[in-house]
Formats: C-alpha cells, sequence, structure tokens
DNA sequence: AAGGCAATCAAAACACTGTTACGGTTGCCC
DNA sequence: GGGCAACCGTAACAGTGTTTTGATTGCCTT
C-alpha cells in the first residue's frame, strides 16, 4: 500500500509533471508506470509508495485538472450583465477544454464514477459549478431567468450544453460540415434565451 | 491481417454476440480478447482473421450499437407538433443511453475519433443525426423555430443539449442532490423556446 | 474428379502492461 | 549512536494485444 506523506515531495512533483505531460498529449491509455518512471529515473515501487496504484496517480492528476479548471473560470469576472457571464463562462470551459483535451477528458469523459464518488470528488464538482450557480442567480435577481426553478437547475442546463457541443467537438462525433465553434455561441444564447421567462408552460 | 467475406459467419455472429454482452455489462476496457476467444470455443486468431485486430472489433461493435440507436430514434412517430417530437426524440436518446450504457459509451464516449473519422462512421453519424433535423426542419415550416438558421444547427443544440445531460448522468459528474431526470424535459423545452424566435441579436 | 492452393483456425512465443513480493539502503527518532 | 520503519531498486507474477508458425480445411482450377 501507500504511505504518504514523508520524504520524498519533490519526486512526486516530477511524477505529477511528467505524467501530466503524457497523458496531455497521448491520453490515460498511453501512459505507463514503467516508462514514466524511466523517464523520471526512478522505478515503478516509487509509484506504489506515493500514489497506491495507477489509479490513484490519475487521481492526482484529476485534482491537478480540477484545479486548472477552477481557476481558470474563476478568471472569468462578473460584470453588470449576468446572462452574458453566463456565456463568457461557457466560453471559457471551451477554451479550457480545447486547450487541454486530454486533461479534460480526465475530469469528465474517461471518470466513469472513480473520482467523483468520493467525497473530495463530490467538492471538486460543487467548486466548478459553483461560478455558474452564482451568475444564474445574479441574473435571477436582474430578472433574466426565470425564478420559478432552483438556480442549480438553470446552471446545470447551460453547463450540460457547452459539455455537449465540446464534448461531441472533441470525440469527433460532430455531423459532418457543421463546424462547432459557429454554433457555439448562438446555442448559449438561445438557451439562455429559453430560461428567462415561463416554467414548464409554454407562454414566454 | 484480416480477410473478410470467406467462411465462418456463423463464428463472426456469435464472437461479436458475445462481446456485446460483455461490454454491455463491464465495458470496453474489460473485454479480453483471449477470455472472448474461450467463452466461444475458439482462440484468438480467430478474432484477428474476422476482424484485423480488437480495434476492428469495437468498430463492428460501433456499428452494431449505431444499428440499435437508429432504430430507437426511428421509432418516435412524427405528430403534428415538431417541436414536441423533439423533446420526444430527446427523451428517446435519453431512455437508449440508461438502457445501453457501455454501447452509449463506445458510440459517443470513448469513441475518440477512431470509428467516426472513416467514411462509414460519417454516414452513421448522419444517419442518427436525421431525425432530429427533419423534426427541426418540420418545426421551421411550422413556424416553431427560427428560419434564419440552418436546422442542422438548430438540430446540433438539441442533440448537444441531450448528450451532455446524458452524458454527465452516465459519467457520474452531475452536482450531488441534483437528479438529471428531473431537470431533463424541462432544458430541453427551455431550448426549444430559445430556438422560437430571433437569431443573433436577442430580442423574442 | 483429383490435386494444388490459399484461406482459416489452433498453439505458442513476444513484447508489453499493472501489480506484488523481496532486500538493501536510508533517514529519523528515541 | 543504535534500532526501526519507511522508501525505492530489482525481479517475479499474472494478465493483456499481437505476431508467427504450422496444420487442417474447403474451394477452385486443370
Amino acid at each position: 500500500m501507500a504511505r504518504l506523506k514523508t520524504h520524498d515531495e519533490a519526486l512526486r512533483l516530477r511524477l505529477i509533471n511528467r505524467a501530466a505531460a503524457t497523458v496531455f498529449d497521448r491520453g490515460t491509455a498511453a501512459l505507463s508506470l514503467r516508462q514514466l518512471a524511466a523517464d523520471v529515473k526512478t522505478s515503478t515501487s516509487a509509484v506504489y509508495s506515493l500514489f497506491g496504484n495507477k489509479a490513484g496517480l490519475l487521481a492526482s492528476l484529476y485534482q491537478e485538472a480540477a484545479r486548472l479548471f477552477v481557476a481558470r473560470l474563476a478568471a472569468v469576472s462578473s460584470t453588470g450583465d449576468p446572462a452574458n457571464d453566463v456565456i463568457r463562462l461557457g466560453v471559457a470551459y471551451r477554451e479550457y477544454a480545447l486547450a487541454n483535451p486530454h486533461l479534460y477528458a480526465i475530469l469528465f469523459l474517461e471518470s466513469a464514477a472513480q473520482f467523483e464518488s468520493t467525497e473530495e470528488g463530490q467538492r471538486q464538482i460543487v467548486e466548478m459549478y459553483q461560478p455558474l450557480v452564482d451568475a444564474v442567480r445574479r441574473g435571477q435577481r436582474a430578472g433574466q431567468f426565470t425564478t420559478e426553478l432552483d438556480p442549480e437547475v438553470v446552471a446545470l442546463s447551460c453547463w450540460a450544453a457547452a459539455h455537449g457541443l465540446v464534448s461531441l467537438e472533441l470525440t469527433g462525433n460532430q455531423p459532418p460540415g457543421l463546424p462547432i465553434g459557429e454554433s457555439y455561441e448562438r446555442t448559449l444564447h438561445a438557451l439562455v434565451r429559453g430560461w428567462r421567462g415561463a416554467g414548464p408552460a409554454g407562454q414566454p
């Protein structure tokens, strides 16, 4: 098993950085513990001492990816137009995903209920959602969104729209001849417009 | 390499069915060619003769999953209310995904630009999109959607919203305490409402 | 109709993978 | 300083996908 917090913090960092680099441009399936250990001039048992196993290493990468992601969203300043803030958060979401496709994949695609089900993972998810939920709440106060629903519900739908478009784009499941970049902001605008008024009933 | 269309079509079917069953309830990572061959009372080289390699086998599973998916969507009849047809297509989409999570994963999650980039894969994608595009086009004619955009764009946004919610649900990335099932139809309704009128400019 | 030939499947070897058991060295604490 | 636990290098284990080898088989041509 793993004993975590004694000696070589430096080795731990080197392993994490090298692993992140490999995953960053070749994916988690291409990450070999043997190769990783050789790259950092150590041996596989170091990985097992520090992270327990490969899943533990990937969990650490998950946390690192989440940290960067939260920072990216936090860098989106809030203006006096909350509805537009939601759009801008969505744009930042896509920018992060396109800039770090493999880290994004760790966060949202190949997680398969491994890290998120832990208490720490749940906390990370809530932290990632927070800026969007806040923007929606401000938008409700400003009369830009319906107040018949919890802000979390509206935020989830915006999150899912952004995630859906980005993930179709990254996995190559977009229909040919339809560049997603051109539809992206338009879709977010349409969704925001749809949440402007009206609950389950149909009138705007 | 593989020579495809000679002898044992029966063996090919047994392999596909068994592989589909395993992937269906344990995922592609848990699919071992050795175990698969043993289950069907043959040897690994049969797999290589028939499918080339594991990727080829998974490509065949992709086509099978796509076939089932297209059939599921085609089973959604079109009514006189196209906007509502879009919602019902979205519901069918989620039903398929929840009933066959691993096949859905093959189609949209772990594809990583393997099968979709082929010509056959592109054709499959277009075929899957078709019912939704048709419904949107009917909705445009009925005045339920803006006519300032191609129906493909509106359809893509609805597709992405459904895909986003379902994929967050399946991978466990939903924020705690927010069952997606309750927000699902509401989100689709909001999006349809948002596409009712107005192009890039903001007025409804 | 019989022989030759290419294709198909079985068995085993190869090059990997993650993981675990074993030892020696190292650093800390009493 | 000495005892002791922890860390990490080496090597073995179990499993994977793939390739090679070889034998059987079924079809096709002469």
